[in-house]
DNA sequence: GCCAACGTTCAAAACGTTTTGGGAGACGCA
DNA sequence: TGCGTCTCCCAAAACGTTTTGAACGTTGGC
């Protein structure tokens, strides 16, 4: 609505002063500054963007693809997360642009596309995986990124995550001190990052501890998934007394599997998860589980990115951050047998 | 990257020529068309997008500006409205641009920012609420807009719903089909539409049944709530044999509070929800709710979005979707007492 | 008193597209 | 031949910003 133009024209200047003035040029006078400043306020004047894009070649904003798995995308902190980073984004004047992709070739595409275009200036990739094609893609093209999550990139990249390993360690260690002996772990599908990471650090609690740490199944992140491996293994010769699992959607899984075979979760077996999903506190009995500060994560995420884009070298690195442990009923000093 | 300019001088072509060639300008001949096509296909020309909107005064952009009520922004089906959306304004090279602001002065301001910008062509609104600033504020700016869910507006808007009404009054003739004479219903806050519809239903069932509707709670819509909510029920001198509640999350607190009453859900007392959260599958019992399509109600939001843009005036005006109605145990043929 | 440096301002170009207002040539008709 | 009509094409303007390069007056050093 209100141009530089006509900015300038009230104000008997040209064009260039009131927009020098506006960027803060130490070129143009301080009176004639305030002065600038003070009518630009009065009218709310702010650049045309599409103008200012076009002009500086750059978008002021970053691209978040959606991996849209059918189905299978439920993540609670999910539409928190994209608040943080689109009220942190908001406050250097730079928009959030939502895509929705599904992994494989479309998902690809929408990348290309964005690269190409140059729609954006940077991208966040979320559900990072182990092999990401999108790391390397961008990677490639030059474009600033930030993940979610890790991946086994062979050069410096800017991620953060929570720190799973040490997260799955404690719960482990503290399940092996309230004498448990037969803990297994419900793992996610290990084309996953987090699902490696988890795993690892039960598995080295299982060996500083001296205990069997071949206790583990593999399955999909689901509750079905969850239920049906948890039966698998309350049903084997060595009945665990405790199912470390993965993510909370297991985790429920596998309350239903314990109680299912009469077991009464927090007495008779202990069930632990990881995310804090909502439903964790209202399973029977409620879930003791993990969970990140995804405040802390999505502000984090926004920084980073910024960083590179203002050209700083220390952004392209990692930021892990600790696990908040959630102790509820499902793993109370149980009754081993 | 490569811009007409550069298209137009390798085809021997001024640019106009080519930019009508590709906008499909009965203007130019066949012939000229197809070669400037293939050239554009072979090095896989996209306009800028930046140098488009500065022409073209239009953002090619939607806005959707998420409420982000501390703490209970919980909608499991939110994520993949989004992904729906997303797709559908894709495949006509529109972006969806997010943004979050707390509802109240922040939202305002976010609102009054895109108008102003013209940041984005047109907005989604979501969580719609009976008496809805957002609708004013962009009828009188003149901006088109589509709305989740229905508001209290004196001229015909769009808007997308589900048919809560009738999905309440379908539950609630169920049960009284079943015996239930005493059914309470569970009502949210009633600043949302969705509350008043919903709580329409049930009244119109129980008056056309001649039973009585004056067992009704109104509460947040959240667990805790929903729970308290119950078992001041359960506690009252009339114990209703069935619970309807808003909203499963609602139902989720009620199922607990039925069994706190040591009443178990599906035999001793229904109870019902709406939504089929993921959670509402992992109750105990499983809980009977309804759920919209959300597929149909994202692509129908993105199609009237774009007839308004497209000048069709049959935008203007609602779509109701039928519910789905989720028969689980927790409504189990209960023995009444 | 001359030249350089400085502080302040500005005109003009550029970003890449769409659109306006023709213009050149071919053709038909009188 | 002259005139109007059609088909195809194009030069130039416009969108609103940022940036380049220079202009202008004043000041200071010599």
């Amino acid at each position: 609505m209100t141009s530089l133009r006509s900015l300038a024209s009230d104000l008997g200047l040209s064009i260039t002063t009131v927009s020098r003035a506006l960027d803060d040029y130490g070129d143009v006078a301080k009176d004639t500054r305030d002065r600038v400043r003070r009518a630009a306020d009065a009218v709310g004047y702010r650049p045309n963007s599409a103008a200012r894009r076009l002009r500086k070649g750059a978008s002021e904003t970053i691209a978040l693809v959606m991996p849209t798995e059918p189905g299978r995308f439920y993540e609670p902190a999910f539409v928190e997360l994209l608040a943080v980073i689109g009220e942190r984004l908001a406050a250097r004047h730079f928009d959030l642009m939502l895509l929705a992709a599904r992994p494989g070739h479309e998902e690809q595409a929408a990348y290309r596309r964005i690269i190409k275009d140059r729609r954006a200036d940077a991208c966040i990739i979320v559900r990072t995986r182990r092999q990401d094609e999108r790391v390397a893609l961008l990677q490639e093209a030059g474009v600033p990124f930030v993940c979610h999550g890790r991946t086994e990139a062979r050069t410096p990249y800017a991620f953060v995550d929570g720190d799973g390993e040490t997260g799955f360690r404690e719960i482990s260690g503290r399940l092996i001190r309230l004498g448990h002996r037969r803990i297994a772990h419900l793992a996610a599908p290990d084309h996953f990052t987090f699902a490696e990471l988890r795993a690892r650090g039960w598995h080295m609690a299982m060996r500083a501890a001296g205990l069997p740490d071949d206790l583990k199944r593999v399955c999909p992140a689901t509750e079905e998934a969850g239920e049906a491996a948890a039966a698998a293994l309350l049903a084997g010769p060595e009945r665990p007394t405790a199912l470390i699992c993965a993510t909370d959607r297991m985790a429920i899984g596998a309350v239903r599997a314990a109680q299912a075979a009469g077991l009464v979760a927090g007495r008779d077996i202990a069930v632990s998860g990881h995310d804090n999903i909502h439903a964790s506190r209202f399973t029977h009995p409620a879930l003791t589980t993990m969970e990140l500060d995804v405040k802390a994560v999505g502000e984090c995420l926004v920084d980073k990115l910024f960083d590179d884009l203002d050209g700083k070298e220390s952004a392209r690195k990692g930021t892990v951050f600790p696990l908040r442990q959630i102790l509820r009923a499902s793993t109370g000093e149980a009754e081993l047998n």
